[in-house]
Order: structure tokens, then C-alpha cells, then sequence
DNA sequence: AATCCTCGCAACCGCCGTCGG
DNA sequence: GCCGACGGCGGTTGCGAGGAT
């Protein structure tokens, strides 16, 4: 059934706002509050419907509208709530002061929902996608481990491109790698040092990759990994401007599997601990997701965060409580688009 | 320089929930 | 309880700007 929309009446004006409406629009709410929307429009002298006005007012006009880019802390607001609200953007704007609905759907529609893509994660439920064709960019990204692996091997980079590589192969397995539900397996033959545990499907498919079989897709390998390691990334990598540290499995105190010497801004070298081991735990099928976290907990998480919870999910050592918890996702996120595999 | 394409964003559309008569 | 008015919400569209060819 439905009724009919407000703006069915004939003669009323659509479309773009001119500022002369605006003007008119503002000085009416000032002197009058807005009162019936319904009513607003003959009040103010405009040849609008109600509805118009509303969202002209609450979208755009309303003063305390913040505009401009939206900055990482409310990227990762969104990116929480998102994950636990789904598309509610109506109660995640109340947790964005500023920032309207309208804005922040905009947003994640042209820019959080691609990356995500990107990344091979699903932006409805936030997981890792399993069919292949959408999961060709996580593959790519595999496959810029190996590439990395193999120059690791090869040892022909310098010391502090390898350590900072080394930073990097830890970050694509935390971003790669996803456990089964229930057991510890160990990825003995492609990562030696270390203890993450992958999902059968990706042991498959990192097997794959190491075999003398891939040398076919060595074109794929140099195009993405050459993009992956040659552009900005790597300037980034050496600026320093790519953060690891509120990765589970790169942040003291975890301790990771190779050395760490990252300079800070003011030139002093800080170093972690050496040769030590960086451990995923598996969690059981209560467990968040690897990306939950308390340190950046927003105002109490919405009761369906509980339904949001999956089996078999990485851990970082300790770092979040069941409590307390929000979704920390990873730096890449907030970068320009060159960091991610080009796969068009 | 012209045309085409892509992207971001403002605005619209239709449905839903609430409230009052 | 029913019905209509209204506000609010989420999905979608269309336009303009800027980049690519």
C-alpha cells in the first residue's frame, strides 16, 4: 500500500538547492525552530515539500555539520560499528558527532566498502570471502608474500628492507591467514619460524604457491609484487609512515619472529626484542574476530556485536578483552589506494 | 581539444514505525 | 482497533567534476 510521497504534489521544485533557498530555509529554523516539516516549506515562503527541507536541513544545513575528510579514529568508528550495526547509519552517526547519515553511508559506499573488497573481506559480514573470483586480491596478496619470502631467501636486499619486509610478511599474515575452528596447525614448510595458524584452504593454497607448479604464474607474481614492492609502498615502508603497531601479532609485547628497527620521528632507532616468536592463539567458536580490540573501544558496543562472533578466529596475544571489545582493522585501511595489489 | 569514463555526493524514493484522532 | 499524518531510515539515482584516452 504506502502513501504517497510528499512531493507528488504538482509544481513543486526538485533537484539541486539554489542558495537563495537555503538562505530562505536557514532563517526560517533560526527564528522558528522547524516545527512541522510538513507545514515548513509554506512558512518559509518555499516551494519545496517538507521532506525536502528535512533533509536539505539535516544533511546539510543544520550548523554543526562537520565537513571534510573523514579522519582514521572515525574511519575506524565506522568500520566498528559497521561490523557490529550492519547498516544502521542512523545510530552510527550518533556516535560520530558531525557527521550525518547521509554522509557516512556516502562514505562507506565509495570508499570503506572497496577497500574492504579489496582486501578480500566481505563488507556485508565483515570476514574473509571464500569464493575464488572475489578472493583474487587476498590471493594476489599470498602471492606477494611469496614474492617477499623469496627475496627474503635470496638475500639480496639490505638488512633494514628485510627486517621491515620481514614486518610486512607478518602483517599479510595477519591479514591472510585464518585458522580452523578447532585445532593448532603449524605452517612448518612456508613459514618455519613461526606459529600462525592458517585454514586448511589456505595451507592448500600457500602449498600451491610454493610448488615448482606456480612458475605459470609467474607473470601475475612480478606484475602485482613488482607494483606491491617498487611504488609507494615501499617508499612508505622506508619513511616509516606505515604503522604496524596496533597489529595483534606486531605490537609489544608480542613478540615476533625477527628483529625490528624501526627509527622513530626524532632519528632514534628503537628496537624490539630478537629472534623471538610470534604466536596466534587459536580461539574457540566464542571468540570475536581477530580484529576486536579493546584500545579502541567506542561508547558501549550495541548488543548484536555478540552475533557478529565466529568460529575458529586468529587471536593476537592478550590483546583484547570479551568485555570490552572493539574492531581494530588494519592500517592498510586507511591508506591511499596504491598500497593494495593493482588487479584491474 | 574533444570525448568518454569514473567517482563522489547531494538529493530523491519508497517503506516503516510511531502517534494521535 | 483502525487509519492517516508525519518523521525517519536505508537504498538508489543522477549530476557535476575531474581524470583518462
Amino acid at each position: 500500500m504506502g502513501r504517497s510521497p510528499c512531493c507528488d504534489e504538482s509544481g513543486l521544485k526538485k533537484g539541486p538547492w539554489t542558495p537563495e533557498e537555503d538562505e530562505k530555509l536557514i532563517d526560517y529554523i533560526n527564528k522558528h525552530g522547524h516545527g512541522s516539516w510538513r507545514a515548513l516549506p509554506k512558512l518559509a515562503g518555499l516551494n519545496r515539500c517538507g521532506k525536502s527541507c528535512r533533509l536539505r536541513w539535516t544533511n546539510y544545513l543544520r550548523p554543526d555539520i562537520k565537513r571534510g575528510k573523514f579522519s582514521p579514529e572515525e574511519e575506524q568508528t565506522i568500520l566498528n560499528l559497521h561490523a557490529m550495526l550492519g547498516n544502521k547509519w542512523s545510530t552510527i552517526a550518533t556516535h560520530l558527532p558531525g557527521r550525518t547519515d547521509n554522509e557516512i553511508k556516502n562514505y562507506w559506499n565509495t570508499n570503506l566498502k572497496k577497500k574492504l573488497i579489496q582486501l578480500g573481506f566481505d563488507p556485508m559480514t565483515h570476514r574473509p570471502r571464500t569464493d575464488v573470483f572475489s578472493s583474487l586480491p587476498h590471493l594476489i596478496a599470498l602471492a606477494n608474500l611469496k614474492h617477499l619470502l623469496e627475496n627474503l631467501n635470496n638475500n639480496n636486499s639490505p638488512s633494514w628492507l628485510q627486517n621491515d619486509q620481514m614486518a610486512k610478511i607478518e602483517n599479510l599474515q595477519y591479514l591472510l591467514l585464518q585458522p580452523p575452528p578447532h585445532d593448532q596447525l603449524s605452517m612448518v614448510s612456508t613459514f618455519p619460524n613461526s606459529t600462525i595458524t592458517p585454514d586448511i584452504d589456505t595451507i592448500n593454497f600457500l602449498n600451491s604457491i610454493t610448488s615448482s607448479s606456480m612458475k605459470e604464474n609467474q607473470l601475475i607474481l612480478n606484475q602485482s609484487s613488482n607494483s606491491f614492492l617498487d611504488g609507494s609502498f615501499l617508499q612508505a615502508m622506508h619513511d616509516h609512515s606505515i604503522p604496524f603497531s596496533h597489529l595483534p601479532g606486531l605490537q609489544q609485547p608480542t613478540p615476533c619472529s625477527y628483529p625490528m628497527s624501526f627509527e622513530n620521528k626524532d632519528g632514534k632507532t628503537n628496537n624490539n626484542n630478537n629472534n623471538q616468536v610470534c604466536t596466534f592463539n587459536i580461539a574457540n567458536e566464542n571468540s570475536p574476530p581477530p580484529w576486536l580490540h579493546p584500545s579502541l573501544s567506542t561508547s558501549s558496543p550495541p548488543p548484536l556485536a555478540a552475533n557478529r562472533h565466529h568460529a575458529g578466529d586468529v587471536v593476537g596475544n592478550s590483546n583484547f578483552n570479551q568485555d570490552n571489545q572493539s574492531i581494530v582493522w588494519p592500517p592498510e585501511l586507511f591508506m591511499d589506494d596504491s598500497f593494495f595489489p593493482d588487479i584491474s
